[in-house]
DNA sequence: TTAACCATTATCAGTATATCATAATTCAAA
DNA sequence: TTTGAATTATGATATACTGATAATGGTTAA
């Protein structure tokens, strides 16, 4: 392994499965020489973004806190999106969620989200935490939006490990529908009793490809409401999305 | 340059200040060729720590976004100290600000806030911002729980253009007596007009050594409020200290 | 106190890799 | 198209990384 990976590697190894590990542990999992691992172990550890535990382990250091806020002070869809969430949630009529998410890898991730306070479920729909590419409104609404060629580079990710594309040419389908809507309804796809309402929200210009969305209780958030609050969220994203552009 | 230092020193260069850079102005302010920092800035890139911007210009990338909530799942302060700033700020009688602080480099930084509904001013105590090592109750009850051999590092790189060491003597006399209380009050020593009140989490064993502090409006939190605040605040923060001992 | 043990750092020759000037390529706009 | 700028590729050189081993440091128990 070489160059940045070399870190990456390492640092990629704690996650809330296991938090903390010596360097031989590191080492045998990344099969690397312990004294490798010494060393760029001490080298993380100088910039922050390791630091020692007990027992001669390991753990992930403060500086990713410091970069998270760096992250929120200048990416363009936290500065202009981050503001229209907490009026946005006020007018849902039930608990909910309410989240900024984005194309990330291959993956769709979350960046910042605000809630109503009094929650009752929990969703997986998490700052930071990467969610599926093909599940939830959140996800489908981005991929909806994406040009034909890069949609196709990652669709044939995503698909090739089935024989038949069939299930792709439904998939595509299923997007062209989202597309003309202009958003997307699921249910129980991702959180089994949730329901996730997403629009799109795009600037080409700046590489952007993301989506607001409200998570919240099916059984609380009925379709009922769905004429008065899809309007809303559809225009928010819509605001945010020119907002970005100038 | 060389080692990891190549890449903190290009992403250190994305704050508020400037958010966006192209690779010539990044080259010339790291004295480096264009050649190298494109080859850095797109590994970089292929993990997510930078992303293209319009202009050619580049910015910070959502996996600082992934790591930080890694950080959040897995540090220890994160894990058992977060679920007590709720019921903490409960108990104060005015608008305030309740921060989890830890000492980070030459610096301390605070991992994690919670706030009243009803907040008026604005502080610079925010999630991810380095703040001075000698000045608010936050910084001080750290310093003062530090063993004198780490204290005296720190406070020689603080002092070290004064002449005189007498301020340092002063601050040293200043911070034995915080000790001998167990918590901090200081005004405005940071932001113009705001209390903070501050009492010590330590855990030797975890290498941690870090505050639980209160800001507030000075003029709406009173100093006849303190003698109800400061116990609580104090055996929050020895709870706390406990829970990680174990 | 010493000894033993583990974690961490230092050493150093060998080698792989980053560097950087330059050339080639891609891309967008005119 | 052509132009110009951004980005990537090239390749010789220097250098920084590697990894086996030795040295150091710190802790515990005898």
């Amino acid at each position: 392994m070489t160059g940045l990976n070399r870190f990456i590697d390492i640092i990629r190894l704690f996650d809330e499965t296991q938090g903390q590990w010596t360097i031989p542990e590191m080492a045998e999992r990344l099969g690397a020489p312990t004294s490798t691992i010494y060393r760029n172990a001490r080298e993380l550890s100088k910039a922050g973004f390791l630091e020692s535990a007990p027992s001669s382990r390991y753990r992930l250091g403060p500086a990713f806190v410091e970069f998270n806020r760096r992250f929120q002070l200048t990416d363009p869809l936290m500065r202009t999106g981050s503001k229209f969430l907490t009026s946005l949630i006020s007018h849902v009529p039930a608990p909910s969620v309410v989240a900024l998410s984005r194309l990330y890898d291959n993956q769709v991730m979350c960046t910042i989200t605000q809630q109503s306070p009094n929650i009752k479920f929990s969703t997986s729909y998490q700052k930071g935490h990467p969610m599926p590419l093909l599940k939830g409104a959140t996800s489908k609404v981005i991929l909806a939006s994406l040009k034909p060629k890069r949609l196709n580079e990652l669709l044939d990710q995503q698909f090739e490990d089935c024989k038949t594309d069939a299930t792709k040419k439904q998939f595509l389908i299923e997007l062209k529908e989202i597309n003309r809507r202009g958003y997307c309804v699921t249910r129980g796809e991702v959180d089994q009793g949730l329901i996730g309402l997403a629009a799109p929200i795009v600037s080409e210009k700046h590489n952007i490809f993301a989506s607001l969305s409200i998570i919240s209780d099916a059984n609380l958030l009925l379709h009922e409401d769905e004429p008065q609050i899809l309007p809303l969220l559809v225009s928010t994203a819509k605001i945010i999305s020119n907002n970005l552009a100038e």
